[in-house]
DNA sequence: TTGAATAGTCTTATATATTGGACTACTTTC
DNA sequence: GAAAGTAGTCCAATATATAAGACTATTCAA
């Protein structure tokens, strides 16, 4: 959905260390969330180095975790990425939340049939993650990279995903670097969670020029059983598009949004 | 490709425990492993049982890695499973192995140009690994669940990805467990290694009735630039095919190897 | 309601994983 | 070929994570 300025994924935050020895576990988290966030492999001797941590243990670690499969080392320069295994297990998460599944789908129609950027987006702590994207007919392509994270008040989806939760869980569920807009101004958060909560009412959700200048984004929410907003599908749309094909892409997302989702619908 | 006389992945091994306490990192890996030859999300209390595991330490881990993303625990009944950020990783292993990326994709073209089923596999150690399957038109659905594994010398592909290592090595790769076929005669190393060996000239490997009396399998090599096998595409075929059809099924897949392989043809 | 079973939390001790750093092996540079 | 740098291995010490188990909370049955 609404795409970020840059491409590049953030470092991602992982729990602080609290004496002189962290916890392997800990380094292996760290180790994974860079791995994603340099967006290919990694010399294994940088490592210790790009983790501060010690060589001993880094080397420890990804002998272990290459040896299961998770990481592969690779070539004489021992390049260290995500192993097959990690893929399978990935494989396996999509088989258990056909949500996900069904709306890469829903996604991947929407483009073709509409030619505009098209993406599934999902929540992580105060983050919203795209998912899954389809980049549009359009010459000017707008691309956000598939695992990219941007803070939830920047987009209109953050705001459905947000929609039924309270004022408080808001509050905790934002980090301080999710609290600052593209802009540089701090975010008020009690305005905010007033605009998330109103979309309980209302299943489109719309930001114009938030992100960039020349972008929207048109979101709507995919609910669970339970009726609780698990994701959301979105077009990313140039600010200048006619009123009428607006119509058109509005009535076609919500239609999308109806086939996911599996009822209890508390968004209507 | 062959397929598995039981869709149930099997437990799949672990480095064993060397005294009364375990490393953190090996209990995480044997929850992975237990939670996808689960097949699906498993409850938490139970975990500790299933894993021979410390209440505590489990609880512990869970608690981490759900923070973290990398698991999911859901609904009162606390049931665990693998989470979003998995699957991002996931994808990330995808994006950086397009050998894989572009293999599915053929399998998917190939399974409905010809309407029979069709696999993409790649090893594991001593076993190999279904990394996607699309099944064919038949009425009978020869289906093998993707991520399951089984061991090399059941399988054409297993043949093929062999096929450029020396028989020491097979020796090394192969578990105690992979040396059995499947009517419980033991592998003979020597012989199969031959059998591997034999395909570094020849691209295409077959093997009938071995895993099922009824099917057959027929597989070609994808190679990395280096010109080693790194993955195989194949078609999982009844015994009876026309030779004909054989004839042109033989001909797809040579064609798609060729296609998907990055070059240096190790192979021809 | 009581009792029993199941699920989850918390604390404390000790077995050991993490670490620093010395050492070796290998590359590159001059 | 020597020197300097880089990559990887190995070992021993101690900070701490794992584990045992007591405890609390919750669910279920009668």
């Amino acid at each position: 959905m609404d795409r970020p300025l840059t491409d590049k994924t953030p470092p991602a935050k992982t729990r602080m260390a609290r004496g002189p020895r962290e916890r392997g576990v800990d380094r292996v988290l760290k180790l994974f969330s860079f791995l994603q966030s340099n967006g290919g492999p990694a010399r294994l001797a940088e490592l210790p180095h790009a983790l501060g941590a010690p060589k001993s243990t880094i080397y420890d670690l990804v002998n272990i975790l290459s040896e299961a499969g998770l990481l592969e080392v690779r070539g004489k320069e021992s390049n260290v990425y995500f192993g097959k295994l990690i893929y399978l297990y990935g494989a396996s998460y999509l088989r258990a939340n056909d949500i996900v599944a069904r709306g890469r789908e829903m996604v991947d129609a929407l483009a073709k049939e509409t030619g505009e950027t098209s993406e599934l987006c999902t929540r992580l702590h105060g983050k919203q993650v795209i998912v899954h994207a389809r980049p549009g007919s359009r010459p000017l392509r707008i691309s956000s990279e598939i695992g990219s994270r941007i803070p939830l008040p920047w987009t209109a989806s953050g705001r459905l995903m947000l929609s039924q939760t309270p004022l408080a869980e808001i509050s905790a569920i934002l980090e301080p670097e999710d609290r600052t807009m593209p802009d540089g101004k701090p975010v008020d958060i009690a305005a905010f969670a007033a605009e998330c909560h109103a979309h309980t009412q209302l299943p489109l959700a719309r930001t114009v020029g938030m992100i960039s200048r020349f972008t929207q984004c048109l979101a709507a929410p995919i609910t669970n059983q339970a009726g609780q907003v698990e994701a959301t599908i979105c077009f990313v749309l140039p600010i200048d598009i006619p009123e009428e094909k607006m119509r058109m892409l509005e009535a076609k997302l919500l239609e999308a949004s109806e086939a996911i989702s599996l009822g209890g619908d508390a968004l209507r």
